[in-house]
DNA sequence: TCCTTGAGTGCAAACGATTGCAACCGATCG
DNA sequence: CGATCGGTTGCAATCGTTTGCACTCAAGGA
C-alpha cells in the first residue's frame, strides 16, 4: 500500500523530463536507445506502473467493453462470457460485466451505467424490449447482440433454424409425430425463436407440436412434469439442458422410463447434459465462439467499417441415451 | 453515436460558469435552487452525461472492484460472483472479472493487470502459490480472498472443518467405516483443507479415509470410475458435485447401484445436484453470501478500518438419495 | 567558418472533471 | 453611509498522462 509512483518521479529519479519518460516507456522512436533503456531501468527500480485511469482518459478510448447477461449462473452465459473474455483481453481490451437478474428493466438500467464506462457494449440474451433495445443501440457506443437479430447493430447468433430441424428429424426419424415443447423465460428472444422455427419445422415435417411455458432452471423443468405426463406427446423438447434434466428427475420419481415411455431432447447441451440419468440429447453449440465472434464484430466495427453480416452459428445434435423410438400404445396416465 | 456533450457546453448554454454546473449537479449545497434547477434542465435536455473517466481520474479513487475466478463455467463461482456483483453495484462500485483458467501464472498476471483498474481485489478461491499471493497482497490495494486463508487480507471461506465432520459423521451414522476421497485440482487450496480436514475428522471418527486425485468437472468424476470401483471404500466423497454427478453416472453405466453398493456424497450442492441420479448428497453452503460477506470486509476495510476477523461460513448437509446404508459383504469387483 | 539538417529532448498545452479561494452581490448593522 | 457578513458564483489550479512544437546540439556540406 505504498505512495503511488508517478511519470515525474521517474523523471527526477532518472534526470529527465516526464516527455522523455512517457516517450521512453511507450517505446517512440524519436528517443536514443540509451536514454530507453536507462529510464526504463529507473522506472523498474522504482516499480512505475502508468496509472490507467490517467491514461485511459488522456487517450480518449475506454478499453472496456460492458456486457450484459441474465443470469451469471446459467451454464450457456458463463461459457460465452468465457469466450468473449478471452477474446477481448486478447485484443488488450476488459470486460466489464452485469447481471440483470432476467429483468428488462434492470438490463436497461444495466446498460446505461455499463456504457459511461465502456468503448463497447455486448447485450447477451438480451431480454430488452424492442423499445429498450433501440435506445440502448442509441447510445454512443458500438453494440453486439448476441442471440438477439437487430438492425444497426451487430450480430452473433445460434441458428435456431436449422437447430430446430436436426431436433425434429431426429424425433420424426424415430417414429415421433407428436411433440411437446417446453418452453423458457417469456421475456427471452432466443425462446421466441426456437417456438418459432419448431412450428414451422413441424408443419413440414407433418408433426404435431404443443407447447407450454416453462423457465430457464432444473426446477422449470421438474415442476412441467405433470403437464407434460398428461400431454399426448411421445417426445418433449425442452428450452435447454437444465429444463431438460429436471424433466428427467420428474419422471424417473414418478415411474415414467425414459426414452422407452418418452423421449426428452433439449438445447445447448451443457457439459452436465451428457451425465444426466439417462444422458441427455440435446444441441451443442459453440458457445464460448459466440463470445469470440461478438468480439470480431466489435473489432471489425471499431476500426471503422459497417457492421458485417450476422454470424450464425449451427448447432451438432448429440444423440444420446434420452431419445429413442416412439412407443405405440397410448401412455398409462399416473393418477 | 452522437458528439459528446461536456460540461463546458452545459455551461454555455445555460449560461453559467463550469464550476456552477460541476456543482449544481453534484449537489453541492453552496449554491441556489433555481440555478441548480435550470442547470438540471439544461443538462437533461442537453443529454449530459458525465465522464466517468474524467470524473474517476480526478477523484482519484477507481469505483472499480476486480475480480479473479478460476473458471467461469464453474457454478459455485458463478454464485459467488453473483453475490459480490449485487453488494458490489448496490455499493456504487462494479466488477472487472477475470478469469485464470485454473492456472496460477495466469491468475498472476491477471492480478497484475486488475490492480492497475481497480480499487480492490478480490481473490476466489485463489490458485496462487503462497509466493505469487504475497505478491499480489503488496499491491496497493486491499484485497479479500474467497476460500483461502492468509494474513493481511480480509478473508472469507467455507467452514471446511465443519463440513467435513457433518460428511463423515452422515457416513459414519449409515455404518460406513472405510471411505474414499476423489480429490480436486492440485493448485486448490480448498481441495487442501477438505483433504486435511477430513483426514483429521475420519482419525478421530476411526474411519479409513484413501484420497485418489481427481479434478474440478464431470469428466473428471467419470473417469475416476474404476479407481474408486476397485478401491474398498463403501463410500465416496468427492471434491464437489460436478465430480460427483460424473462418477454416478460411471457407476449407472458399469452396473453399480448407487447408494445400495456405494454412497456418494459431495461438497457444494450446486442446483443440478438435485437433479442427478440419484440426486446427491451434498453440502449446501450459501456461495452468493460469500460474495457479499467479501464485499463487507472489502467496505470495511476500504473505510479505514482494520481487516476484520475471517468469516466463516457452515454449510448445511442436504442428504438425498446417493447416500445409504452400507454394504456388508465385499463389492463384486467388475473385470 | 557558417548554415543546414535532423535526431534527441524539454516545455507546456491539452483531456474533462472537481474544488479551494477570491470576488461579488445585496442586506444588515453599527 | 461605510463596513461587514452570508450566500452565490467564477477563476484557475489540479489530477497523471500524452504529444505538438520549439529548441539544442553535433555533424556535414557549402
Amino acid at each position: 500500500m505504498a505512495e503511488r509512483v508517478r511519470l515525474i518521479d521517474v523523471a527526477r529519479e532518472a534526470g529527465t523530463s516526464v516527455s522523455t519518460v512517457s516517450r521512453a516507456l511507450n517505446g517512440s522512436d524519436l528517443i536514443s536507445p540509451e536514454v530507453v533503456a536507462h529510464v526504463r531501468a529507473v522506472a523498474g527500480q522504482l516499480g512505475y506502473r502508468a496509472d490507467k485511469r490517467a491514461q485511459e482518459f488522456k487517450l480518449g478510448r475506454p478499453l472496456t467493453v460492458g456486457v450484459t447477461v441474465p443470469d451469471l449462473t446459467n451454464p450457456f452465459f458463463s461459457e460465452v462470457l468465457k469466450g468473449l473474455n478471452a477474446a477481448a483481453r486478447a485484443g488488450g481490451y476488459r470486460l466489464l460485466i452485469g447481471e440483470s437478474s432476467e429483468d428488462p428493466a434492470e438490463e436497461l438500467r444495466l446498460v446505461d451505467e455499463l456504457v459511461d464506462y465502456s468503448g463497447a457494449l455486448v447485450l447477451c440474451s438480451s431480454r430488452l424490449t424492442r423499445a429498450g433495445l433501440e435506445k440502448a443501440l442509441a447510445q454512443p457506443v458500438p453494440v453486439v447482440c448476441i442471440n438477439r437479430t437487430v438492425k444497426n447493430a451487430g450480430v452473433v447468433a445460434i441458428d435456431y433454424r436449422a437447430a430446430s430441424r436436426l431436433l425434429l428429424e431426429h424425433l420424426t426419424g424415430l417414429g415421433h409425430r407428436r411433440v411437446l415443447y417446453v418452453g423458457g423465460p417469456a421475456t427471452s428472444w432466443s425462446d421466441g425463436e426456437r417456438r418459432r422455427t419448431l412450428r414451422r419445422t413441424a408443419r413440414a415435417l407433418d408433426v404435431t407440436l404443443d407447447e407450454v411455458d416453462g423457465g430457464w432452471s432444473g426446477n422449470h423443468g421438474y415442476d412441467a412434469g405433470p403437464t407434460v405426463l398428461h400431454s399426448r406427446a411421445t417426445a418433449v423438447i425442452t428450452f435447454n439442458d437444465l429444463v431438460g434434466i429436471g424433466l428427467l428427475s420428474w419422471m424417473y420419481d414418478n415411474g415414467v422410463e425414459v426414452p422407452s415411455e418418452l423421449s426428452v431432447a433439449s438445447y445447448d447441451d451443457i457439459p452436465i447434459a451428457a451425465y444426466s440419468r439417462p444422458p441427455l440429447t440435446s444441441l451443442r453449440n459453440e458457445r464460448a465462439k459466440l463470445g469470440e465472434l461478438a468480439w470480431e464484430q466489435l473489432t471489425k466495427r471499431l476500426g471503422g467499417a459497417d457492421w458485417p453480416a450476422p454470424d450464425l452459428l449451427t448447432p451438432e445434435l448429440v444423440v444420446r441415451a434420452s431419445t429413442g423410438p416412439a412407443r405405440r400404445r397410448a401412455r398409462i396416465r399416473a393418477s
